[in-house]
Parts: structure tokens; sequence; C-alpha cells
RNA sequence: GGGGCAUUAGUGUAACGGUAGCACGAGUGAUUCUGGUUCACUUAGUCAAGGUUCGAAUCCUUGAUGCCCUACCA
């Protein structure tokens, strides 16, 4: 490409232009220069997202879905969603589903995917790769590299293995298998295929000698262990979760991950940062199976050194720094313990920190992805506030939640000189945007107001209703307390209030004769008591106190928040959450892309529909309070 | 007694040898029929020491600190 171009600015050399994160600059660079196909082709950039079904995916997992799935989407490439399922011990189908609706429901496709499918049927999995689909292809390559004396199987025990391998700061020794000849080791591992050995008792190891490019000083010697004869293959005789019975040997993660990217033909293998120390080894297995790796002359009984035609495709691979959240647990074994030891309820419990627990909760795949985007792409480990997931949530849902109003914790006022019929009221579904309308909302003699708003004796800054003082009822009227009817026990029960006929709608009050404005400080949420909706309403608190739950003791169980989840029951909300009629409108809501149903339950917070809910009996969970800085400031 | 990677306001992230910016947080004020939203302002930073250079966050050296690597897990 040429610089010097006059007035052929590239989009990216605008002083102005966007930031682009360094795996965005290493792409940019490979498709300048063809790297990968013809120079400036774009659309040759592969991706893909490779979790291995044996959990759930986590609030770390989508920063890696929503890298890979934006880069394929920026280049007018493709990211493959694949399965890496090498390890039938821990994997399972449940998992592959729940992994699979949790891409979708973060808004990605994959090349051949159906869009509305459901778990289950065949077009919920089209398009979806798994690592086992390559299983003959992969174990046909080991099978060449035991023929040219670059893999043997030894038979060494586990132990003898780990022990032979020495430690970081020491070499290690050779297997005394390590020399055997070709035939012999290929005779092996066909058996080892065939299941004719128990579990443990063969591995298939590759050879690798002293190499220059993948810096291994000698054989056994390496200071990157990876690269002491690492095990392609171990026997495994059990039933594989899509394969079956067919196989009895497995491959190793660090011999499949490579391959599966190159059958792909995935130009840009990105992953987290502690497998940098594996690429040398991926590296040295594809220019293996390419011929680039010279046969040994001490293996007797090669049978082919013929470098391979047609050569492999070679992926690059591109390390990144892992979504780490502060009062967040990741890691897949604390969180089993989470479920298992029944802290929470289950893994879309809305307090886990899971894909589908943050779903159960009500935060949206549009602000996980604008949280993925903002904590931006590096080699750093960076601690990421999750004040940060939060800002994100409330963004989102302040543009195009609905508001409603709740009474989480009621106090009756009765309008002691309300006189007549229930009124109904046109109030803003979101203030934020006209367009979205209103809904009826009635007003009657006695109404519900928040416990919390009411002050016996109140300080000089709480703007809410006292004693004597005046507050606005949102949208309705507003009214002065006048009395306060305590039960034996001295607590309140009921407060008598008056409303001013002349502020209906919440409007100010006309001039007074020397043409002073009266106002009041306050605005209050209501429930009309004839009109309420019973409810039931889970505040979901963080799970965890600490920072960096664990951190202080090393089990992250003993910073759990005891106060993490709070269900309210008898809350009151407006009745425009039931069934059309009497008057009512159905607010209109946003076109949710999950279809949960979401709200601001005003001046409290946002709040989501759940599961649990009975036709007579919502029941919400709270995503996310508002920000309250009354409640900040008397902390 | 090894190797790899990293280090910029409280947190995260830009600046790619040439003015250290942005977001979140925190604070102050204004607006407001949500103590919300919005707006304005304030706050505070190149891990350390040397070197190269007219000029260094950026390049080099040394050190410090953190993370990762010694599964037949991924």
């Amino acid at each position: 490409m040429n610089r010097n171009e006059p007035n052929d600015a590239t989009p990216d050399a605008a002083p102005d232009a966007p930031h682009r994160h360094f795996i965005q600059q290493i792409i940019d660079m490979d498709v300048a220069s063809g790297k990968w196909g013809a120079p400036g082709d774009r659309s040759v950039v592969k991706t893909r997202f490779p979790p291995e079904p044996n959990g759930f995916l986590h609030v770390g997992h989508p920063k890696s879905i929503v890298l890979n799935f934006s880069i394929a989407a920026e280049f007018g490439g493709s990211c493959n969603l694949r399965f890496d399922d090498t390890n039938p011990e821990k994997e399972e189908q449940a998992y592959v589903d729940s992994i699979i609706d949790s891409v979708r429901w973060l808004g990605y496709q994959w090349p051949g995917c159906v869009e509305h499918a459901t778990p289950g049927e065949p077009a919920f999995y089209e398009g979806v790769r798994f690592a086992s689909d390559y299983f003959e292809q992969m174990h046909a390559w080991a099978c060449e590299l035991i023929e040219r004396g670059l893999a043997y199987v030894d038979e060494q025990t586990p132990e003898q293995i780990k022990l032979a391998r020495g430690d970081v700061k020491k070499p290690g020794t050779l297997s005394p298998f390590r020399d055997r000849p070709a035939p012999e080791s290929l005779a092996e591992f066909r058996k080892m295929t065939e299941g004719a050995f128990p579990d443990g008792s063969r591995v298939l190891r590759a050879r690798i000698d002293a190499d220059p490019v993948s810096k291994n000083p000698a054989p056994m010697a390496s200071p990157n262990m990876n690269l002491r004869d690492p095990v392609m293959y171990r026997i495994l005789n059990r039933a594989h979760h899509r394969t079956g019975a067919t196989w009895h040997v497995y491959p190793m993660y660090d011999w499949a991950h490579g391959l599966e990217d190159s059958i792909e033909g995935i130009t840009h293998s990105l992953c987290t940062l502690e497998f940098e120390a594996h690429r040398p080894l991926y590296d040295w297995f594809i220019r293996a199976i390419n011929g680039e790796i010279p046969s040994p002359g001490a293996v007797p009984g090669v049978s082919r050194t013929a470098p391979r035609e047609p050569r492999i495709h070679h992926p690059q691979q591109i390390e990144f720094a892992r979504l780490n959240p502060t009062y967040i647990v990741t890691s897949k074994r604390k969180l089993r313990q989470l479920v298992e030891d029944g802290h929470v309820t289950g893994w879309d419990d809305p307090r886990m920190p899971t894909v589908s627990g943050l779903r159960r909760r009500g935060v949206t795949p549009e602000a996980v992805r604008t949280f993925c985007a903002g904590v931006g792409v590096t080699k750093f480990n960076a601690v990421h506030d999750v004040a940060l997931l939060e800002n994100a949530v409330r963004e989102h849902l302040n543009k195009v939640a609905p508001r409603r109003m709740a009474v989480l914790d009621p106090l009756k006022v009765t309008i002691t000189n309300w006189d007549r019929e229930t009124e109904w009221f046109d109030i803003p579904n979101n203030p934020e945007n006209a367009a979205d309308g209103t809904r009826r909302v009635p007003f009657d003699s006695v109404i519900w107001i928040e416990r919390g708003d009411f002050m016996e004796d109140a300080p000089n800054k709480f703007f809410r209703l006292k004693p004597g003082g005046e507050v606005r009822l949102r949208g309705a009227y507003w009214i002065r307390c006048n009395e306060v009817i305590k039960n034996d026990a001295g607590e309140i029960i009921e407060l008598r209030c008056t409303y001013d006929p002349q502020t209906r709608g919440g409007d100010n009050p006309p001039p007074d004769a020397e043409g002073k404005v009266r106002k009041v400080k306050g605005t209050l949420h209501w429930v009309s008591v004839a009109h309420a909706v019973e409810a039931e309403v889970r505040l979901i608190d963080r799970l965890f106190l600490a920072e960096q739950p664990g951190k202080r003791t090393g089990d992250p169980v003993d910073d759990l928040n005891p106060e993490s989840l709070k269900i309210l029951n008898g809350c009151k909300l407006e009745p425009s959450f039931a069934a059309e009629g009497e008057g009512l409108t159905l607010l209109k809501e946003p076109g949710w892309s999950d279809g949960i149903r979401r709200f601001q339950f005003e001046r409290l917070g946002y709040f989501c529909l759940d599961p649990d809910s009975t036709p007579g009996r919502p029941v919400f969970n709270r995503t996310v309070n508002l920000k309250d800085s009354w409640a900040k400031a008397n902390k």
C-alpha cells in the first residue's frame, strides 16, 4: 500500500479514527499484506468461539464471544461456534444446549445458524461445529506423525511420566520408549484405538527434539514444559456424548485445538493469556504435519519422510487478558460449589455470575455487549469494576424500560377530603421518550406509599412526607400529612392526609394572592389500594461483599453477602401490570430481544418479570437499583 | 535455580519518538413531576533507576512488582 498517495487517506488514518486494539491492528496488517488471501480482502478473516461443554458460561465468556463475533462482523468474515468436546469425562449434552442458548441470547449468529430455534430440535444446532467431528482426521494425522518418527507410544505409568518430565528449573529424562521403532508405536496406537488396553496404560506422546523455531534447547529440557514430549492421546474407554462408543482414545487439548482451528480455516485464534506458552506447541504440531520438522534418525522404521501436500492451514494464535470483574467469582469449580452447597438456588439464580443468571436477573444482552466493548482488549491482567457493568445496564434500561409505580414496603394513606369516584391519570411510560405513550393509573381515597417515604422526626434535608409536610404524588395530586395513626405497639399504621384539588396531575398550584408559587421538594410513587396488584419482589444484591471474593481466607464462601437476596411479599403494583380492561391500557413495551419483560419501578430501580410468576401473582427480580444520592449521603 | 507475559489518575483504557486524552467512580453546582435522567465544573496518572535522542509513556539496560507455566483438564 502506498502511504504517500495524496488525498487517498484510508478511514483509519483519519485523526479522529476510533481506537483499534492490538488484535485489530494485527488483523489490519495481515489483511493489508495478504497473509491469508488477496491483499486487502477483509472477508478472509475467520474467528471462532471454542467453549468446552463442561459447565455453564459465566460473565467472563462474553468478552471472548463479543471479541470473536464482532471482529468477524467488522471484517465481513465469519465466526464459528465450536465445542471443544475432547474430554468425555467432563462434558455433557446439557452444557452444549445451555452454551448455544447463551450465545444466541447475546445476539450472535454463526455461519448456518437458524434463528429462533429451541434446544433439542435439529435447527438449534445447525452450523454448530464440534471437535469430535474431526476426531478421524486428527487420528490420521497422529498416525502420520508416528510413521515419521515424530510421535511414540509410551508405556510408562502416569507417575513415571510426570517424574521424568522434570520441573521448570530442571531438565527431565528421556522415556525408555522414546526411540522404539515407528511401526511398533503405530501398532500399539492402533490397538489403543481399538480398546485393547485399560485406561492410563499407554499414551501417545509427541517426540520433540531440539528445535530453534520453538526454542527447544534439547529433548525434555525446554524451560517451556509444554515442549517436554507432551501427551497427544490418552486411553479413555468411555462413551462420548456425541461419538458414543466409537473411540477408546481421545485427543488432548493441546494436540486437538490448533488442528480444529486449522481444519476450519480460522485465521486468528484468539484466546486468553494462559495459553501463551502453548503457542509454540501448536505451531510445532502444524509444522510437523506439514513436514517442516525432520524425522529423527534415532527412530528406526520411519516409513515416510516426504512433506505433506497440500499443507494444512496454519492459524495465528493471539492471546488477550480475560475479563475479571470485582465482587464476582468465575472459576467453574467455585461456581459449582455455590450451587451444590445451596448458597444459591441454581445455575440460573439471578445472583449467579453465569450468563443464564445475568439473563434471569434482567441484565440485557445489549448491556453485556456494551460492557465487554468498554473494558477493552489488552494483555494486562486487569480488575474490572462491576460498576461499569451496572452503568451499562442502567444506561440501556433508562432509555427503553417502561416506568411503573410499585410500592415495596406499603404504608396506608387515607385522603380524608376525597369525596369522589376513582380518577384515572394518564402517566408517561417513559419520560425519556414521549413516543412510548402513556398508561392509565387509578387514583382513589386510599393509597399505598413507601414506608420509607415517611418520617415522623425528619431531618431538614428529608424532602419526603413528614407531619404537616406536603409532597407530590407522581402524576396525581399534592397531599399534606395531617395525622399519624399508630397501633398499640407504637408502630405507624396509617397516615391521614388531605389532597389539594388545584394540583391535579401533579402540577404546581396557581400563585396565591401575593403572587407566590407554592413549591414542593418531594415526589412520591404510590398505588391505589383498591386497584393494587399483589406481587412478590426479590431484591437481588451482589453475591459477595469482597471485591475479590476468597482473597482474604482462600474461600469465597467466607465473603458471601448474607443479604444478597431479600424476598418481599405483599408488594403493591399499579394495575397496569394486570390484564387490559376496566379503563386500563397496557403500556407499550419495547421489543425486548429476549422476550423478558423489564420495567423501571419509579424511584426504586429496574426489575424484570421472573419465570416463577403465575397468572395471578407476578414475581419480579431487581436487576439493579437506581442511583440514590439521598441514600449515599446518609451513609 | 528456569522461562513467558505484563505495568499510564481510585478502576479500566488511549496516545505507536513530538500538547498525556477518554470512560467509569468520587466530589461540587444547575436543571428536573423519579433525591433518577441530563448539563457544567472539580479531582487525580506514565512502577523505579540509568541510558539513547533536539525530544521518551513509547526505544535500550538493570531492578521492582504482578500474572502464567511442572494434568493422561481445557
